[in-house]
DNA sequence: TGGATTTCATATCTTGATGTTATGAAGCTA
DNA sequence: TAGCTTCATAACATCAAGATATGAAATCCA
């Protein structure tokens, strides 16, 4: 109050400035002056003068009122979103093969905006979703097996599809023969992983009980660093092959295989509120996922890239 | 508050460092939180947690919590007198030959006292005093004239002497007669100030009705130059001869002349209470002169060194 | 794991700061 | 001196914040 009557000179315009009326802060004013029992400003001086004591405390009045306002400043970033950190984990395939990229258009737009990614798999990220170590969980998940405190919002089918290096003897021919997929050696993801599992009932689906892996539990980089290096097969999600198209390193067969009944989805704490930015970055994961969505489907309406 | 609880990391631990009660606190927090709309702390965490909101606006509570104590800081000093200003006047002779000397040794002790010296006499100086422009005047009065506003503080009775050069043909006589005075020439102080009617009555009273003024109208050390480099003959105030009297320039003669009915005394407005500052230079003032007082006595017993 | 301890939250009452409007007093200016 | 501006005060309402007592829940330790 003191800084505010100093800079504007009187009561009537600092009371403006703060928001208030002039008889309040006149009598906030004796209250102060009365309280230290000095003299403020001089006496009997209409447009009210400052004492020099009046002045020096201003100045300290003056750093209280600006950390006042860089609080509000501050506050209202984290509200907006532009400031604060979102916990985001998901399988270390989606995460770096699709979802890293949207986090890095994300940070571009809101560099403030601290990103913790976690990666790990259901049984790992759903207590962390319940403890709130986690804001955000990508997984590939069957609607049966989602807690009831957890909310799910889809946002891709799921679908997975037969990956082999750009050039790989399978893509040149017309169609795939399930005879000729048994000639190749298998990648497999990590174990643990649910695209094992796909990986398995894959094989099963098109009859192939004696499969031989070449390498295994390797991340996504090494995993295409190997199909690429060599003539071997793996399952991959097909949103992760699409993503990879640009690159002509990896691409996929022509053959159509069951789709797991997983579908890739955004998880939440439904008891826990998602702080601002976790909620901007929600939304921006969603909207990138709508449009790679619209996006394959004007690929696969093309001839150019054929799945 | 936010930063007491954020540096102790406990309710309690705060509410000591704030000189309150924990449940005080607690409310003031809860009341917090529920206007921003924010958490500060992480729930059902009991050494209480800070979120990193709530990091970042403590530490613009900290700034809060500075400059408070800065305050109180600044505050606890100006009451002590150990800053602020005083204003303090006086008639020419006096303040360049006794107090300025005092008022250095007060500013070695209190550096961050601004003392502001104004010139003048009576006429000057009463009004500076009613409109609060000036803390003290220094001035030699006769306290019939003195306000009734006026606080008086006499701090040395009056008495001029006839000063000269040491050395001077009359200090080498036994005792001086006045037909010797009459021969030599005199320096007039400025013809506004009390001294000049001093040293117009001292003449009448030694019946020297023609005088020969040979300077007139210069400040104390212009004075002093003068009397060095002649054999002219002043009126001067005994207490400004005696603080010259180890720079073995300036003697008096030793011939008592009537005192003068002025008394050299600090005024101040009875009104307006003196800031802490000015107190302590009044109250220094004051010592210096008992100092003084008891310093003339002492070497006034002295042969030494004789008026 | 269960009791002891620590830490925080809540209830209730009191006090005082701050807000509002209406209005008067006093300094400033032309 | 008249008029304008600026501040002070009164009366009332509201609410933040202080105190004490006490309960609830997390944490710690045996």
């Amino acid at each position: 109050m003191l800084y505010a009557i100093v800079e504007k000179g009187s009561l009537t315009e600092g009371a403006e400035m703060l928001g208030t009326s002039q008889p309040s802060l006149s009598r906030s004013l004796s209250q102060l002056e009365k309280r230290i029992g000095v003299a403020l400003f001089e006496p009997d001086r209409r447009p009210l003068r400052p004492t020099e004591l009046g002045l020096t405390l201003a100045a300290e009045g003056r750093k209280i009122f600006q950390a006042r306002r860089n609080s509000s400043d501050i506050l209202a970033q984290y509200r907006d979103g532009k400031t604060g950190a979102a916990r985001v984990g998901g399988t270390p395939f989606f995460l770096d093969g699709v979802i890293s990229g949207m986090l890095a258009a994300f940070q571009f737009e809101r560099p403030d905006v601290r990103i913790d990614q976690v990666y790990g798999y259901m049984n790992d990220l759903i207590p962390k979703l319940q403890d709130g170590t986690l804001d955000l969980a990508i997984l590939p998940v069957r609607a049966s097996t989602i807690p009831d405190w957890c909310r799910f919002e889809q946002i891709l089918p799921g679908r997975n599809v037969i990956a082999c290096r750009v050039g790989h003897p399978l893509t040149r021919k017309g169609s795939v023969k399930l005879a000729d997929i048994g000639k190749y050696p298998w990648i497999a993801p990590p174990t643990d992983s649910p695209l094992y599992q796909d990986l398995r009932s894959v094989l099963k689906e098109i009859g192939i009980k004696d499969f031989k892996v070449s390498f295994s539990g390797g991340s996504l980089s090494a995993t295409a660093n190997i199909l690429m290096g060599s003539d071997a097969l793996t399952v991959l999600p097909f949103s992760v092959v699409f993503m990879m198209r640009n690159q002509k390193s990896v691409s996929a067969l022509s053959i159509r295989i069951g789709d797991p009944d997983r579908h890739l989805g955004i998880l939440t704490n439904w008891d826990t509120e998602l702080n601002p930015a976790a909620q901007r970055v929600r939304n921006h994961i969603r909207n990138e996922f709508e449009a790679l969505s619209a996006s394959i489907l004007r690929v696969s309406q093309d001839t150019v890239w054929r799945p």
